[in-house]
DNA sequence: ACTAAAAATACAATCGATTGTATTTTATTT
DNA sequence: AAATAAAATACAATCGATTGTATTTTTAGT
């Protein structure tokens, strides 16, 4: 029992032509006044609605937004989907959420099958693998807007949306060195993603600013999962000197390597201080406390939303490319309680 | 420059009728072979792409199925989204994830929307207000097939993908009982949700099997949120009596509670054990590690898609309502090492 | 080789809304 | 009241694929 009524149906019933219907239902200044009401008011008596499929494969595009992002799970993803959605849904748009698992292949499949379903525009936060962006172009190409949040590329012409990460990484550095750490080793991220290299320059420029040299080999690069963190751990301690600090780029690495050093017996803050980076609910319940930098999720990602929809609606015109940058904020836990030792 | 490729394309450049070309992309048994490998043969040539739209419109229907959830934050939740994904594109259909947010009203916006959007099917774990299932009834009567996983309500004729909610938590309750606790509380929801009818009838079955008197005043029923646990362990320690164990019916709770008593000095698990459920990450780490029963989220999504699919499929045939349970394992942590005094 | 049956292909309508152009109706001006 | 402009509405094509029916071509049987 589909529900049928067509603005034919109520072109029928009020004697009228379809066209005036489909105006007035989209409120075109084209009908008057008088005929809107009418109208209106048998597609209420009826029970009209409009049949989505028909009005997309006539403007060749849909209501939709895709969302690509490494995975869901990530607290900072869900609460930025939440975001999304609230605001998508604001303005009549659906989302379609997909996960990349961090792998270029994945991301290429679901960008063809967005192109595909004519989504509207397309939010993306890129996988760890993603160092070309033929398949982003494409979408440019194909006159499909999209933007970065939170992890993105360096594509010319193109709007982000992100947390000012060099100086999150600097300020995170910069609270080790405040509570006393002066041995400072980073977990950073794969360098093709923006994030992670402004992280370890906010790093860099903490050390230099209170004159501490900078040391490549306390620089350690992975995909920062749990795992890693344990192994940038480990490769921390067969280094076989001190280090009092380490600044992980995100906080799932920055548990890892908790979990690590605590089982090597390393005490956490009192031998080293760790920070992590993100605010994952885990951070606040983890024995010690993780301090972490909090970016919050949900404001990227109505952020982004209406910044997208605003390209979306702009049509043919030409749109300025825009990038949003927003604060973070340090949560000082006990995981960087660090007691200086002379 | 969009892909402007249509079957008509296709057809004048093989001098062939567009009926014939959509047959044989469809792979219809009404095109010889001959003529099917050449048409394939072009449309490679020519980077023909059906156009989704179009197709969608005659066909009434997509190649979508839609999602609700109440939030994709929880790891349960997000991991059966990762299974619901992984299933519904290698059988080439695509996912709209929602969230209820536990909400009704929103449920119901989402359910209309994806009506709106003619989605295949429909994947639906209900909110905790959901009571009144007029707006899924008007799913079925839309001919759009749904079925519920996890969180499920009694609706005759319809498939469920389940864990055995029941064996569930007299597994956990009587684990509680083997180590020794005898006075145990259980935090419950709302009862409108069958899973925690089950989980709170599992309980009560285990004290029963072990000739443990049922108090109605040790069942305290909430949302189950961080704060909802807190306040329950709250009025357990206000009802002045030694209580020691808990089995709570998700793990937000059951850490929210841990959180509380220890703030109140009560040890854990020393002086009260406590059991979960869900196996949310966050578990594992809290300090005592929390034991909790384990339901494979991936799991539970691959097989609820499987047969929500087959049941797209089957199209009009009437398809025999299906209920399958899956297995669950207790996780047994720091949590419930209880040991009895004497 | 001829006819009947089967296979392959062509024709044409359709899904429902949108939109450029044409026509009719209404309002305004002299 | 006639002429013109402006507003409102109607006409008709279109988006691209699908599908029931009709027609043509091929195959098989005698």
């Amino acid at each position: 029992m589909q529900n049928n009524v067509t603005i034919h149906d109520l072109a029928t019933a009020l004697n009228i032509d379809a066209s005036t219907v489909s105006r007035a239902l989209n409120d075109s200044p084209r009908v008057a006044q008088r005929t809107k009401d009418k109208i209106l008011a048998k597609a209420d008596e009826l029970g009209y609605q409009r049949n989505v499929l028909a009005s997309n494969l006539r403007k060749n595009t849909t209501n939709t937004i895709g969302v690509i992002v490494p995975r869901i799970s990530r607290h900072f993803f869900s609460s930025a989907i939440a975001g999304i959605e609230e605001t998508a849904f604001q303005l009549g748009y659906n989302v379609i959420i997909c996960q990349s698992l961090e792998s270029l292949e994945r991301e290429r499949n679901l960008v063809a099958s967005m192109m595909a379903n004519r989504v509207a525009g397309v939010l993306v936060s890129v996988s760890m693998e993603t160092t070309n962006y033929a398949h982003l172009q494409l979408l440019k190409k194909n006159g499909i807007p999209f933007l970065f949040f939170d992890r993105h590329c360096e594509i010319d012409g193109n709007s982000n949306v992100l947390i000012d990460d060099f100086q999150s990484g600097f300020d995170a550095t910069e609270h080790l060195i405040l509570n006393g750490c002066t041995q400072i080793a980073h977990f950073s991220g794969p360098q093709s993603l923006k994030i992670y290299e402004n992280r370890a320059r906010g790093y860099r420029a903490a050390l230099e600013k209170h004159h501490i040299s900078y040391q490549p080999e306390l620089v350690l690069q992975s995909r920062l999962m749990e795992e890693d963190g344990m192994e940038s751990a480990k490769k921390l301690l067969t280094l076989n000197r001190r280090i009092d600090g380490v600044f992980a780029a995100n906080d799932v690495s920055a548990i890892g390597a908790m979990k690590y050093l605590k089982k090597a017996g390393v005490k956490i803050p009192d031998d080293l201080a760790i920070v992590g980076f993100s605010n994952e609910p885990i951070a606040a319940v983890i024995e010690p406390s993780l301090t972490t930098i909090d970016q919050s999720g949900h404001e990227i990602g109505k952020r982004a939303t209406a910044l997208l929809l605003q390209q979306i609606k702009s049509e043919e015109q030409v749109v300025q490319p825009e990038t949003l940058v927003l604060k973070t904020a340090l949560i000082a836990r006990d995981s960087s309680k660090y007691v200086k030792k002379e």
